[in-house]
RNA sequence: GCGGAUGGCCGGAUGGCCGCGGGGGGCGGCAACGCCCCGCGAGGAAAGUCCGGACUCCCCGAAGCAACGGUGCCGGGUAACGCCCGGCCGGGGAAACCCGAGGGAAAGCGCCACAGAGAUCAGACCGCCACGGUCACCCCGGAGGUUCGCCUUCGAAGGAGCCGCGGUAAGGGUGAAACGGUGGGGUAAGAGCCCACCGCGGGGCUGGCAACAGGCCCGGCACGGCAAGCCCCACCGGGAGCAAUGCCAAAUAGGGGCCCUAUACGGGCGGCUUCGGCCCCGGGGCCCGGGUUGGCAGCUGGAGCGCGCUGGUAACAGCGCGCCGAGAGGAAUGGCCAUCGCCGGCGCGAUCUACGCGGCGGUACAGAAUCCGGCUUACAGGCCAUCCGCGCGC
């Protein structure tokens, strides 16, 4: 099974490894700013949905915060939706996201979990792409 | 070895890369913060939120009574419990063992359908039996007739059947349950009518702290079931919950107090006018309390865990030594990968078992949210001990 993870890596060599210079992402942890997301683009991908804003101060951090509700499942999983929610944007963010915005990611029932890793990091790379089109 | 019963335990391991939440230390920096190092970081059920507590706030003189809710054989354990341990009784099993809301039905009310003759101080449907009446039929005797086979008629004893009037609670049948069960005597047939044993009720005796058990005497036997319908008795119980509760504080809006502004624009006050004064409104400053949101505390060292000894059948308790084992708050304890375990079935190695190799599939239930003691429910796979029965060997 090594093909798979050696084209990950090289496909993704400059988002697995993101510049000193890049700022970690925050993680929005205040209901307010889950709501002002929620007002944003929206992007629904396989694994889960996107949605981001541009905030519009001066600060250049890029931050993302993680939902997933009962509709995911018992707690069990929730927490592993999310906890692969976050792995994602610990990958991608910090190269392909925008300084300035917050991105909220939604877990799905069952697909989340279930989803290869791979793929999952795929679709958070062309789920940015489209949402900063649509915003243009 | 096979089948079964009970109690207890575990619930993947190692490594690599990249991460997360607390804590401690070091360096840089006024600080915010950044970097480095060390150590810690989910469960047996963390789950359901069903009981019992600790801890907070609210209410409240004490006690009793009433209401409401809960518990319910006895003894013990415990901070407490509806939990646990030991025992008793009843039921199940060949046994180990398992199951039981298991106080009171002579305090009272209520209910007991259907079936059945009759369902509580009940009842005669079938059956059984005695007596009275009637009589088919059989046997005997007399008289008459005769084809000598027998026929008719009268009388008497018995008598199936039918009718009437009674006896009976043994048997059948109905039912969850039928004035207790089995056997014998007895009787017309039967019946606690009488007797023995069992059961039941009462009394005292012995053993036991008790629930209760054992045997003795008396009574021929009455007092049906449901209390998980109401009820009675005994015991227990204030309410709400960590989003409890306490502390700190910015912006905005609003409330209160004090001071200043005033001659202002305006309104009011002493009969009127002027000056002056006071008050309201307006503006400014300071302070106070409430409050949204945010932050801090509560927040984890405790009815704690491990080992040993002592007491106890045990639950458990005491003593000694050792240990510190999550503390988040849109909520950390992870993501990806490799190797190895474990289980299942398949193929190959000689056919099976054992064993080896290969590839395939599976590796559960489930995520702390103030903290403890329980209960209940979920769970891939596995381990240990004790006991019962059967088989084999010594």
């Amino acid at each position: 099974m090594i093909p798979p993870g050696a084209s990950v890596a090289g496909a993704n060599a400059g988002a697995a490894m993101p510049p000193a210079v890049s700022v970690r992402p925050e993680i929005l942890r205040k209901r307010a700013d889950f709501l002002r997301a929620a007002r944003g683009r929206r992007q629904a991908m396989p694994g889960f949905v996107l949605q981001g804003i541009a905030r519009g101060d001066e600060s250049g951090a890029i931050r993302v915060g993680f939902t997933c509700s009962k509709k995911v499942g018992n707690a069990v999983a929730r927490n592993r939706a999310k906890r692969r929610l976050r792995e994602i944007a610990r990958h991608v963010l910090p190269a392909a996201g925008r300084p300035g915005w917050d991105y909220v990611l939604i877990g799905r029932r069952e697909a989340t979990a279930a989803r290869p890793f791979a793929d999952l990091l795929a679709d958070l790379e062309t789920a940015l792409t489209r949402l900063h089109g649509l915003a243009r």
